[in-house]
DNA sequence: GCCAACGTTGGC
DNA sequence: GCCAACGTTGGC
């Protein structure tokens, strides 16, 4: 069995929060609109049932982690590509060649404190992650030992 | 609102 | 294949 691996997703609450994710059916939503290659052949290729998922607000005021989630399905083409009504229509992907990927995620637990990003930034051990060191990526890996501090903010008051 | 960092596009 | 131009992300 594969080591597992831990992850950080990042989304604008304006445009999807954590509570909007904890308001789905069964807390699950699938993460569609993902049109970034590197993010793309993360959630096709490494993301694993079962692995946990650090919920961040980008572009909050504060940004920071506000909870977790879980991985329930693997990668699977996010059809919302090829659907000219959507919010991230891509001509080029089709049913036949997709092109993007996404996974189903399912709210696990809001942290009981949130963590800003001035914190994260702050806290030794937390220094590598591509959160502090100014990646745009919006699905990226997370360490055991990233994901222990975290959840040890959020969850402590 | 500004702007740095970064990814993508397209001319050559 | 290089790289300038452009668009987007996202913190501040």
């Amino acid at each position: 069995m594969a080591e597992r691996r831990y992850w950080l997703m990042k989304s604008e609450p304006n445009a999807y929060s954590f509570t909007d994710l904890t308001n789905e059916d069964d807390s699950t939503a699938e993460w569609d609109g993902v049109r970034n290659y590197q993010a793309r052949n993360t959630m096709r290729d490494d993301m694993k049932q079962g692995e946990g998922v650090i919920f961040y607000h980008s572009n909050a005021k504060p940004p920071g982690a506000v909870g977790t989630a879980v991985i329930v399905r693997e990668g699977y083409p996010d059809n919302t590509a090829w659907d000219p009504d959507s919010e991230h229509p891509d001509p080029k992907s089709t049913p036949e060649n997709p092109i993007w990927y996404m996974v189903d995620i399912k709210a696990v637990s809001e942290f009981k404190r949130f963590v800003p990003l001035r914190e994260i930034k702050e806290t030794p051990g937390l220094e590598n992650m591509p959160l502090v060191k100014n990646s745009r990526l919006s699905v990226q890996p997370v360490s055991k030992e990233e994901w222990d501090i975290i959840l040890e903010l959020g969850m402590n008051d």
